[in-house]
DNA sequence: TTCCGACAGTGGGGTCGCAAT
DNA sequence: ATTGCGACCCCACTATCGGAA
């Protein structure tokens, strides 16, 4: 039987270093302790997951059920995985009250170091700098298995835990098992980014291919006979809220197939609708038929990974790309360009621009489909907007950003009022040295401070570039950056030459159409 | 010895459903 | 009815390690 205290142990050595192989180390030696029946919760709780997946409980239900620690360590890793299993069932009415007094009572028995660890765990923050990643290294190091069978397994298993189980307990034949199958999702294959298609060209050579990106999003349809579903990027099944496409796809001639694409809006005129509005129809369990008349949706395919008996994953993009024309009609597939010229690719990416998209994708023909891998044969160009905006405040960061003001809340002058309208916050494209240097420079500056946030004198001009501009309930402006990233602090600029909301306005109306 | 791929961490805004108020 | 919380949609970027070149 292992104890809950062994995992918190293991996993507050794999945080005190920084090395993968010792990380990896430390998480094998674990999971060869484990009793077969303990492998599943085990190899979920060292990677930052539960078996149950979705609770109810976040930081304020966690919060409300703190409880006394006990003083011995005493539950075993099946024990925390049984109360966990009752918690998750909790439903209706009191249930928010009643999974707080469940979870109260869990931590009760647990000390308070492992009471630490379950929190961190449920909230989904083990920061302990391994997660899936590492596992399957880890996973690979306790079986004695090849690390390209193990990660080969993963991206076809329904978790972790099941490889590890077929690893550790019946060995490499057992990993030839996890398949692509119809009716289980894989993780979709990601792209890295590429500043403009000459970058991209300038990578993938004759070999290119591009596509028109929209901003909707992703499916994986799976087709089996009259059955079809539809999942999103992380894999949740959203046919319900999108039956038009299942209709769509149900009418294929295709038997058995498994596409990749993406899930779109559009107007009566046939513009894409905004990212914002399109995500209406996600989520949405009441009125379906309701809004699906306000906004009917598109697919637009641009992969097949199965065709018939046959799987496809493993086939160069070119060869998929034959099978998608088999399999799906020619409007249900993403405009495509096949091109060396640099003068032809940036024509394309125009008119995907002109006609509301956001961009285009760059992939290399000759690829297989790398599930749940952002590799270098797949890249994302997409149009950005850059504006010079004024730092109103910014919070303390977390984890390794810890005593350095990190979250910047950015806004631009009204000249009708003369206030600074605040447009959203950003922490992202920030260096060490732009951390550090930060930090000192508002302090300078600081005008009154709360509990996260340090508000200072509108001094600072920072270079911001975003992908669009969105209504917003939230900000006074009505207006709200999306994708907002720092390019570089203009301590070129005066205050008096920061953009306004003039500007601000102006591009949303552009965009707009 | 240097370069680069994979990984984790750092949170952003918006929308919906559900339970509590 | 309204509010707050949780779950999920989308995503950009940097630092680090360690294997590849």
């Amino acid at each position: 039987m292992t104890l809950l205290a062994t995992i918190v142990e293991t996993s507050s050595r794999v945080a005190a270093t920084s090395a993968r192989l010792a990380k990896v180390r430390e998480l094998a030696a674990c999971l060869r302790q484990f009793q077969p029946d303990e492998i599943v919760v085990g190899v979920a709780y060292l990677s930052g997951d539960t078996p149950q997946g979705k609770f109810g409980i976040g930081y304020a239900v966690l919060k409300s059920a703190t409880a006394e620690s006990a003083g011995e360590a005493v539950l075993t890793v099946l024990d925390v995985d049984r109360r966990l299993t009752e918690i998750a069932s909790i439903r209706g009415a009191g249930s928010t009250t009643r999974r707080a007094e469940a979870l109260k009572e869990l931590f009760s028995r647990a000390t308070e170091a492992e009471q630490h660890f379950l929190i961190r765990l449920l909230i989904g923050e083990l920061r302990q700098g391994a997660l899936a990643g590492v596992m399957v290294d880890a996973i690979a190091a306790a079986a004695q298995l090849s690390v390209d069978k193990v990660r080969r397994a993963a991206m076809y298993a329904k978790s972790l835990g099941a490889v590890a189980h077929a690893a550790l307990v019946e060995g490499e034949s057992a990993l030839a098992n996890f398949q692509l199958e119809l009716l289980s999702p894989v993780a979709p294959m990601l792209a890295q980014t590429a500043a403009d298609v000459g970058e991209a060209l300038e990578q993938l050579g004759e070999d290119a291919v591009f596509e028109w990106k929209m901003d909707g999003a992703r499916i994986q349809v799976h087709k089996s006979g009259d059955s079809v579903h539809i999942y999103t990027r992380s894999l949740n099944d959203v046919t319900a809220a999108v039956p038009e496409i299942a209709a769509t796809v149900r009418e294929l001639p295709a038997r058995e197939v498994i596409l990749d694409g993406e899930a779109i809006a559009f107007t009566a005129a046939g513009r894409p609708h905004p990212f914002q509005i399109t995500m209406r129809r996600f989520g949405r369990k009441l009125d379906v038929a309701k809004l699906q008349a306000e906004l009917p949706m598109r697919a637009y395919f641009f992969d097949c990974l199965r065709l018939g008996d046959e799987s496809l994953a493993d086939r160069p993009t070119r060869d998929r790309y034959e099978a998608l024309a088999r399999a799906v009609p020619a409007e249900l597939i993403i405009p495509r360009l096949v091109t060396a010229s640099e003068q032809e690719a940036s024509a394309f990416y125009d008119a995907a621009i002109a006609a509301g998209h956001e961009g285009i994708m760059a992939k290399s023909l000759s690829a297989p489909y790398e599930a749940g891998n952002r590799g270098a044969s797949w890249l994302k160009i997409k149009r950005a907007h850059t504006l010079d905006l004024v730092v109103l405040a910014a919070e303390w960061g977390h984890g390794r950003r810890t005593g350095k003001l990190s979250n910047l809340h950015l806004g631009a002058l009204d000249p009708a009022t003369g206030e600074y309208v605040m447009l959203g916050k950003t922490f992202k494209g920030l260096t060490d040295a732009m951390l550090e240097w930060q930090t000192k420079e508002f302090l300078a500056r600081e005008t009154h401070r709360d509990d996260w946030t340090v508000y200072v004198r509108p001094e600072l001009v920072v270079e911001i570039a975003f992908s669009d501009l969105q209504a917003s309930p939230r900000y006074p402006g009505g207006l709200a950056l999306r994708l907002a990233r720092v390019k570089r602090y203009r301590d070129d600029k005066r205050l008096q030459d920061a953009d306004t909301m003039e500007s601000v306005r102006k591009i949303f109306e552009a965009q707009s159409g």
